[in-house]
DNA sequence: AAATAAATTCGAAACGATACGACTGACGGA
DNA sequence: TCCGTCAGTCGTATCGTTTCGAATTTATTT
């Protein structure tokens, strides 16, 4: 069967406890150390985690778990956070949900039962009931891009609100008084305060109407109807502000078939980084989310709550392009 | 500490085989079984996977391991293997090693000691000295998107040279006779083949000169380079071909911002689904691999060989759209 | 109702690693 | 030379399951 200690431990006449020390870093005779090598090399030895999970509670794993994997957001946040948390020593189990609640649960107890050290999570919903098990048994959670309404984890996000309001005032001091904004459903965090932010500086503005306000489901299709509709129905609009990356491309769409020239025909600012479309519609204005970092941050974050830290709540900033 | 089959054992008074049955879908009187789901409800139990795994040497996980997390090409792979995966009662552990040899062997070792029951790899190199190790342990493995010297593997890959024949061919029917070819290095094994059904075409229409073949290195940037230069120094190309997404990408900023537009100023064929550029540039022809269909055929082609299958190759057919 | 067959349940021994207290020997100081 | 110190090493119990043969209960047959 599979190589063991104890066989490392035959092979090089040592005690398992010394192997063992050996494998954890404990100091063992110069002599001894090189005879532990040999034998690893010779019956390529790998330590058998479960065993050693099972004895420690520890998994030396992080469960990462998202709506969906394929999307850019995802994948650069999931690819910073493992670089960070392998440097610490920890690999990553990743659930993809598939934006589905039962699945999200689902997938908890999959990770739980992989007895992972952490959690890193973006829920599907902002309701604590779903990683509630988690935090049950102890396991640090951070949830990024969403708040919730518990006050045992982290959360990582970003001023969702203030940039929002801020790529809205910048649409309005172009001279732009008729906005539209395509949104998601109010249920998700992030797309109920981008629109809050919206909402803000068209008050302040006093050009507040609702009903210019679409909801785009947050999909590509959805940002591709709602531009439709708002084409067929705002003849006069003057602008377009879409708060997701999937929308964004989206619209862009639905604004090309419609022979509509951002920058000349209308106003537009999309959300995240749009990389091809840059060469096609330069005048675009895009909010920029610091991927990189948010994955970063939750990691660090992370690894300070499995050494003792408290949860705490980290902001981070976007910027316009 | 943590809820364990002892203390299901306790509560409902029976002994810890008889609670291990039951999990494990071995029939229990109906009497018990109430007890048991009742106390499993009451006292929160989640089975302990590290010891389930210790004793019966299996997981419950495959293991996958991509070049490249945040790329189209893989999400949409993985996310249609965990489907799949699932489906049979099984878990992913994805690892991104960021095309690096080094990362990838690591990432083989992590997988390893998390005792997976297989193996769903895109090797960087076709050489089998990485996972070698797996095939020792009698761990099934697949491995996609490449062929490998190894016979001890199963391979899903796609009809690459033909389907580039093909799509050369299609350009050289529309009459254009200098067809540029934007590859990557002749080490990967997808790059070597789309080049050699390109060269194919084009040997057969007594055309090929590989001073027409650029090597993009498979990124955007590479892509843009390799096209820019592609319209500097060939100023009489009547058509590019691109082997893959992320090259198509640059290909099509650089075109854009030479101004060349596809279908008029010059033919163009890319690789994947690209889908906003669809918008841009309707004439545009692209090679369509079937992803979800490599997803799917990897994970049935791993469960079959955790039950005891022979391991073989499989070849999907991609088409041009 | 007794005897046999079938279906559950039980107890205790693994699985492979770590933890803990006890033990060894080498070294320096008195 | 003797003793204390301390870095290393050793045995062994233990983590939470599953496994397996034996023991018990229930169902079936005569």
């Amino acid at each position: 069967m599979a190589v063991t200690i104890k066989d490392l431990a035959k092979e090089t006449g040592l005690a398992n406890a010394t192997i063992s020390a050996y494998l954890n870093g404990i100091p063992v005779r110069e002599y001894n150390r090189v005879k532990i090598e040999e034998a690893i090399k010779k019956l390529g030895y790998i330590r058998n985690d479960y065993a050693r999970g099972l004895k420690t509670h520890r998994s030396g794993t992080i469960g990462v778990l998202i709506p969906e994997l394929s999307s850019v957001f995802s994948t650069t946040i999931i690819t910073e956070m493992e670089e960070t948390l392998r440097e610490k020593g920890y690999g990553i189990i990743v659930c993809d949900c598939r934006t589905d609640l039962k699945r999200e649960e689902e997938s908890i107890r999959f990770l739980l039962s992989k007895m992972v050290d952490g959690l890193i999570i973006m829920p599907v919903s902002a309701d604590k009931s779903t990683f509630g098990t988690a935090i049950d048994k102890k396991i640090p959670v951070v949830v990024i891009d969403r708040k919730t309404n518990s006050k045992d984890v982290s959360h990582v996000v970003i001023n969702n609100r203030e940039i929002s309001r801020a790529a809205t005032e910048r649409i309005l001091a172009k001279g732009c008084r008729k906005i539209a904004l395509v949104t998601g459903d109010m249920s998700v965090y992030t797309a109920k305060e981008r629109k809050e932010g919206y909402e803000e500086a068209m008050r302040s503005a006093g050009l507040y109407d609702d009903s210019f306000i679409m909801n785009g489901g947050l999909s590509v299709e959805g940002g591709y109807a709602a531009t439709k509709d708002i084409l067929a129905n705002m003849p006069d609009v003057q602008a377009i502000f879409v708060t997701n990356y999937e929308m964004t491309i989206g619209s862009i769409i639905a604004l090309n078939e419609e022979g509509k020239k951002i920058g000349k025909d209308i106003e537009f600012t999309g959300f995240d980084k749009v990389e091809i479309t840059r060469a096609f519609v330069p005048a675009m204005e895009t909010v920029n989310q610091p991927l990189e970092e948010i994955g970063r941050v939750a990691a660090a974050t992370m690894t300070e709550m499995i050494d003792g830290a408290e949860p705490k709540d980290i902001i981070l900033k976007a910027d316009i392009l």
